[in-house]
DNA sequence: TTCGTGATAGAG
DNA sequence: TCTATCACGAAG
């Protein structure tokens, strides 16, 4: 039987295509999974959001890892933030910022100590949290185990490009990417 | 709209 | 040592 499971050679493109490819991809980890519904693309090169801009230890984390390796990191004192490394016709990060919940609902609501759904992983921070994500799998593969692994689903999605948001520097590239209409998102897309 | 929070990095 | 900065979230 076929693999769903996302392999290395799908982030050994360039950021902004593989962020807007994993809109519609399902985050599986450990007893959770959720819809990815928006990302983020980070450049390492030209891009001022981009921590490589500001931090010689994300340019290390770069060179030493390899394309589809979790990035995490700790933000404001209370949120750990999920990206994947893509190494490739150009090298940066994908942040993921939200997901629909679709398994361990029930787990994901214990952690969050929320019942809406809407908000069990509506934004970087939340979906961490809900997730059980932190620095304990900073440097993982996510292209080799299947526990903790991006997986294609069978149905195509509608992507909206618009601004990255919680940025002051180079924010006005279009490479937010979200689901059209998803109700899952952190904030609404701008019309 | 505000404010807490802690890691990082660069200046002094 | 000190301080600015930050890809956030929750309360109000």
């Amino acid at each position: 039987m076929k693999s769903r499971i996302i392999r290395t050679a799908f982030f050994q493109r360039d950021p902004i295509t593989c962020a807007r490819d994993l809109v519609g991809t399902e985050l599986i980890w450990d007893d959770c999974a959720g819809k990815i519904v928006e990302t983020e693309a980070y450049l390492a090169k030209n891009d001022e959001a981009c921590h490589t801009f500001s931090r010689p230890s994300a340019r290390e984390f770069v060179q030493r890892n390899k394309a589809g390796t979790a990035y995490i990191y700790f933000s404001y004192g209370a949120h750990w933030m999920l990206n994947a490394l893509v190494k490739g016709e150009a090298d940066g990060f994908v942040l993921i910022r939200a997901l629909k919940p679709l398994r361990g609902i029930n787990l994901m609501k214990k952690r969050r100590g929320l019942d809406d759904e809407r908000q069990l992983c509506s934004g970087p921070g939340k979906l961490t949290q809900a997730f059980d994500i932190t620095n304990r799998h900073h440097e993982i593969d996510l292209c080799a185990e299947p526990r903790h692994c991006f997986a294609h689903r069978p149905a195509e999605v509608d992507v909206v490009a618009d601004a990255r948001i919680g940025i002051t520097r180079s924010a006005h590239h279009p490479w937010r990417f979200t689901e059209r209409g998803s109700k899952f998102v952190s904030r609404r897309v701008k019309s």
